[in-house]
DNA sequence: GTTCTAGAAC
DNA sequence: GTTCTAGAAC
């Protein structure tokens, strides 16, 4: 059996920082990208072994299926038996005609299998990898993720080339995961049926960064939910006590600071949708495609307020160029869609759809919204101009110019001004309405006429 | 993008 | 005294 570490003994829903990347280095062959990983949430996690399995094979075989190229392997390492053959017979059952190389299961220590599988293993995790590599790899974690606790999510980290772990191992990248936990002697466990679908999405999440980082772009986590504090706990104890148990370890070795992510932390929470919709939960994501990916907008300034998200990389309406033309196109074809479906259930509603010109968030993001504007989250000034003034595109204007013109471009400091206007009703001739109290009512009287 | 809060407006 | 806004911090 094997014993728990005590430096992680405290966390809850323990961190399962093991999935790593290792580059094989006396590749002959064409370089091959090695994921290893456990099996994740069945040893401090208690997840039922069997469901376990059968979830992470469901979610290799669907990424392998839908990834045929040759550049990379998954190794499942695990030194627990009940869980290797749980593994190989669910991964036998399923894999069809899947080439036996892309997805292994084999036993061994994740931190000890250089000579045979070109990957580092162990599953005294914080322990080891800090000797390795030193204790500001946590530190690297907390300063790249802010809140780096989210059950379900990955959070990759660079290994520099000076460590022992990338040296002598061959290690580049480390993705910590957080993974459930049923074990209620840890805080925050949760239900089978809940741990079910975090345990997809970590496998889930797993993937995606392997994918982003293997094609070597970034993978952006989800962000903190701040209605649940409890999240940030797992990652923070395991770092607190791993920190504390690793005292004479190679400190140095992190010295030079890894590029940071992409902007601050908020400005990016439109990429995690766009990189992965299929983690999130149908209460988040209305729909996707392969182009697009429609999210419920978390803050609805009326009573429908969607978000059209082209998947591609795009920051804003001033990066378009004419080739996108048709996806815009796609775009408003999408949200036609919505609005006939919400009109439907509701033919009080009026829509539009468009863009704002100084977007806060990045990633392109079409606003269809419904126009009554009633909303508890519709608070400020701001919110009411940002809808009701130039400062909305609609999809329609943006394609002319895009037609016309070929390129997207507005005097940013007009806009700007035109946030801070006074409050006019949209629908009828009211101006210079007092306060955001009173336009609500306004809006109110509006609606009940309408 | 939101939250928080000092101080303006009432 | 309470309501509301606006600007900084995140």
């Amino acid at each position: 059996m094997d014993k728990r570490p005590s430096d992680i003994q405290q966390t809850s829903s323990f961190p399962d920082p093991l999935a790593r990347i290792s580059k094989r280095k006396k590749e002959e062959r064409k370089q091959v990208i090695r994921l290893g990983f456990p099996s994740i949430s069945t040893s401090f996690g208690e997840f039922p072994i069997d469901t376990a399995a059968e979830i992470g094979c469901e979610v290799i075989k669907e990424f392998l299926n839908s990834h045929n190229e040759t550049d990379f392997e998954l190794i499942l390492i695990e030194k627990d038996t009940k869980a290797l053959n749980a593994f190989d017979s669910k991964w036998r059952e399923i894999k069809n005609d899947l080439d036996d190389l892309k997805f292994q299961i084999k036993n061994g220590n994740l931190l000890q299998t250089k000579d045979e599988f070109g990957i580092e293993y162990t599953n005294h995790l914080s322990k080891q990898i800090l000797n390795a590599v030193g204790s500001r790899l946590p530190e690297e974690v907390k300063r790249l993720y802010p809140n780096p606790g989210i059950v379900g999510e990955a959070y990759p980290v660079s290994i520099p080339n000076d460590s022992i772990l990338h040296k002598d191992e061959g290690i580049e990248k480390v993705i910590f995961l957080v993974s459930p936990n049923m074990n209620p002697s840890r805080s925050n466990p949760v239900s089978f049926k809940e741990a079910k679908e975090l345990l997809k999405k970590t496998y889930n999440s797993m993937m995606n960064a392997f994918l982003e980082l293997k094609s070597g772009r970034e993978y952006h986590p989800a962000t903190t939910k701040k209605e649940n504090p409890q999240v940030k706990s797992a990652f923070d104890t395991l770092m607190k006590s791993s920190s504390q148990s690793s005292t004479n370890s190679s400190e140095s070795s992190l010295k030079r600071p890894l590029p940071k992510l992409g902007g601050g932390g908020w400005t990016n929470v439109l990429f995690p949708y766009c990189q992965r919709p299929e983690t999130f939960p149908k209460s988040e994501v209305y729909c996707y495609d392969d182009e697009s990916v429609i999210i419920y907008d978390k803050y609805p300034k009326a009573k429908k307020h969607l978000l059209v998200i082209p998947r591609k990389r795009i920051d804003n309406i001033e990066e378009l160029k004419k080739q996108d033309l048709e996806l815009i196109k796609k775009l408003k074809e999408k949200g036609q869609e919505i609005i006939e479906k919400m009109k439907q259930e509701n033919p009080k509603l009026g829509f539009r759809m468009g863009f704002h010109v100084i977007q806060s968030l990045k990633q392109l993001h079409m606003h269809v919204i419904s126009q009554d504007f009633i909303s508890s989250y519709l608070k400020n000034k701001k919110h009411w101009n940002s809808f009701t003034t130039e400062f909305f595109k609609d999809v329609e204007e943006i394609e002319k110019k895009l037609e016309e013109q070929g390129y997207i471009k507005f005097d940013k400091a007009y806009y700007e001004n035109l946030l801070k206007s006074s409050i006019n009703c949209h629908l009828c001739n009211m101006k210079s309405i007092k306060n955001i109290p009173n336009l609500k009512e306004h809006l109110k009287e509006h609606w009940n006429k309408n």
